[in-house]
DNA sequence: CATGGATCGTAGGATATCCAACAATTCGGA
DNA sequence: TCCGAATTGTTGGATATCCTACGATCCATG
């Protein structure tokens, strides 16, 4: 049976028309906030899971684009900070990302000064990865971002909430990924 | 000065060296168990996110996996389901993802035999998305993984933070979307 | 000290995703 | 009624990511 599509909450999320017409487009809202049933998604961790995730990241690279990096730059600086002369192969497993993803990555980081890559003297094969000044520079001002960032996640989250809800992305993190493998 | 760089933990993951070669690669354990600091990351809500929503999205895949469909196609189904003769932007707006991203995922799911696209009646430019019969049995394998799934999260997140866990994740949400435009 | 298996970083191919631009269509005002 | 603005789905270009394959290198075992 066709829907009777008249005043169908379905059809199109149809905003109330009104833009100041800048940048890309208005998003909708997810999550099904339109009159678009979710179902069984709607009571789904890994659904939830994936909407935070993605809103976080967009949240994160609004402010750290600022300063003319994103996010993935964050992760990869600050763990090569705090493990200087690491590989890039370590680093890949530190941040999640595998080791060829990372390559155009530091070679970008490289050619903008923010890190060296130095041959490793006892390992000819693999690269001793540390910051530039510039690198920890670099840093710097992303960390303030993150930082931000971090604080705006908490305060959405609740200050008393946030100890458990980083223990369950723990457990899951550690649970998963020991399947996934 | 140069790493001294002998029984340097931070060179390499370096596993235990056993392994009986099947599949892939194993991969390093993430979050820096490696021996591999995280620092500021250590601490921080959005890092977490990431690697417990990529660890999900990779468990689901693998269930799902064995019937053909990849978790997109979940989202893609349920929603279609409970609102037959949505359209493509409306169906995006749902699952959070591009109406550019779906054209694909629709077409190849149209052609499998799962989905219709009827031109809407009242909107000739748009379509009318139901789930065909076969649709409707795919979706039911698949609920049956996803149940599977998130009984899964549910374990590890434990059933008594479960609640609280999800609503996290929903203020995240809210909160961030409504930033991120 | 040879040699085969493991590991390092890179290159290439495949996918998924976004945004911008487009033709077709709809809609709201003059 | 007519026209400009908005919307629909598609296309094309740009990224980010993964996996596989590869040459160079290391190392454990003979």
């Amino acid at each position: 049976m066709a829907q009777p599509s008249r005043a169908n909450p379905l059809r199109a999320p149809s905003q109330p028309k009104a833009r100041s017409g800048r940048g890309p487009a208005l998003r909708a809202p997810l999550g099904g906030q339109n009159g678009v049933r979710l179902g069984l998604l709607n009571d789904t961790l890994g659904f939830h899971l994936r909407l935070a995730q993605e809103a976080s990241f967009v949240a994160f690279a609004r402010r750290s684009g600022t300063c003319g990096l994103k996010p993935g730059h964050f992760a990869t600086l600050v763990v090569i900070h705090e493990n200087p002369g690491l590989s890039q192969t370590a680093l890949g497993a530190a941040v999640g990302r595998d080791k060829s993803t990372l390559t155009p990555r530091l070679t970008e980081l490289e050619q903008r000064g923010l890190i060296r890559r130095d041959r490793a003297a006892t390992d000819r094969r693999s690269y001793a990865l540390t910051l530039t000044p510039a690198g920890e520079e670099a840093l710097a001002a992303l960390t303030a971002h993150a930082a931000a960032h971090d604080e705006a996640l908490d305060r959405l989250v609740g200050a008393e909430n946030r100890a458990a809800f980083l223990d369950a992305l723990r457990r899951l993190i550690a649970g998963l990924d020991s399947d996934n493998r």
